[in-house]
DNA sequence: ATTATTTTTTAGATTTATCTAAAATTTGGC
DNA sequence: GCCAAATTTTAGATAAATCTAAAAAATAAT
């Protein structure tokens, strides 16, 4: 049958995010973001051990290895594939369409996966601007920066958030910086490390340096 | 959160499916359905009895009450409209979509079957021929009848095969026997119960008794 | 460097869905 | 109408995923 549960999925995919940035996870991390007990998450370990898809030294941390690795991907595939089909075909607004994802991405039919690539034309970034993992598991990594670390005065396009909570997703949507959207830095205040920014078409305007940290863009 | 897990929805949908022509269903006719143990399925009957989805007198048998009907018809509208997409869509064939929308079926975001339907154009049959349930609960359903029981010589169109078994749907497939395909009762033969057919721009053919049992046609 | 704090793991319980085997009930044969 | 057979339910166990509380290990603080 099915290799892995759709609960080691969720596992191995919140490794996946968090070795990304840590490269060593601890379990209180992996037990935060799942929102899950500790204890839980030291017993799921030792199952996703004997599956041999994690490196795992006790008291010390864990991180996917190849097999892991490409497992997680193919799970964020799915997910991501997923998010384009529902706001490009369904017309759901971004920020409404990751808990959907979050359950579709487990329908692991490889048939299902390939047709649904083919039908949206190979897309190669969902909605929020990630990158799609393609079906080898290769996945671009587009260099990509937080708007504070961006140079003044230069054009960049908005290509990620960092924070997907809807508190978050609301307010972008307010001051409509979208995936995609054309952008400026004009100024840094050094006293709350807050910036002033422009869009295409629009007035300036200021955003606090917790926003700005969770904008990232790439050269335009 | 969920109202009822996944497992309890295919509990309901067996029963609703037994209770077509059974009315009052039995704790081995679902076992034998859902290919789990009688014990299982006793144990089940229970929580949804305390659920109040059904109507279950201890030995004698059981069957949904209107609320349970409702949801199962909620999720075989799902079922339908994923099945749908499949097939013309992804253009999956028609023979292997069921046990994808198996899965399908079972995310349940108001929103998400609301705008599939839309995207879908509010189709009311599925590739196989059966209707698709209405968002109020709304059932169409057209009076079909198995091709043993139809007129002779009188045009029909297949409408739904009750065996979906890989091999049933293969031979139909090889006979070109799809749904919707106009279709035409040439002669019965009492000897075996076998009969000859005929389709639209093809010669007539026999086929045995027990396969005629499984086709389901309406007036034309 | 020894103690205090934090983190992680273990131990033992709980919940959901399942099973087998035995007991209870109903149905069918004669 | 009674006995045998079939069906259904109960009892008790198991596996997966979770929890709380206590023990073990690592880290930080004085």
């Amino acid at each position: 049958m099915r290799v892995f549960s759709r609960i080691e999925e969720n596992y191995i995919k919140g490794i996946y995010k968090l070795q990304q940035d840590m490269k060593i996870v601890t379990t209180n991390a992996l037990a935060a973001l799942l929102n899950t007990a500790a204890a839980s998450v030291t017993d799921m370990l030792k199952k996703l051990r004997t599956k041999k898809i994690i490196e795992y030294k006790k008291y010390y941390g864990f991180n996917l290895n190849e097999l892991g690795k490409r497992e997680a991907l193919r799970i964020i595939r799915r997910h991501r594939l997923w998010e384009y089909f529902l706001v490009e075909k369904l017309g759901m607004e971004w920020n409404k369409v990751h808990e959907v994802a979050e359950e579709l991405e487990h329908v692991s039919s490889p048939e299902l996966i390939k047709r649904l690539d083919e039908f949206l034309e190979y897309p190669t970034t969902d909605p929020h601007g990630d990158p799609i993992p393609a079906e080898s598991g290769e996945i671009t990594l587009r260099k990509q920066v937080a708007l504070p670390n961006f140079p003044l005065k230069k054009n960049g396009m908005v290509s990620a958030v960092g924070n997907q909570s809807d508190d978050m997703l609301r307010m972008l949507d307010h001051y409509n910086i979208n995936i995609g959207a054309q952008i400026k830095v004009l100024r840094h205040f050094g006293f709350d490390g807050s910036m002033e920014i422009k869009l295409l078409k629009q007035p300036a305007f200021n955003i606090s340096h917790q926003i700005a940290q969770n904008i990232f863009v790439y050269d335009k």
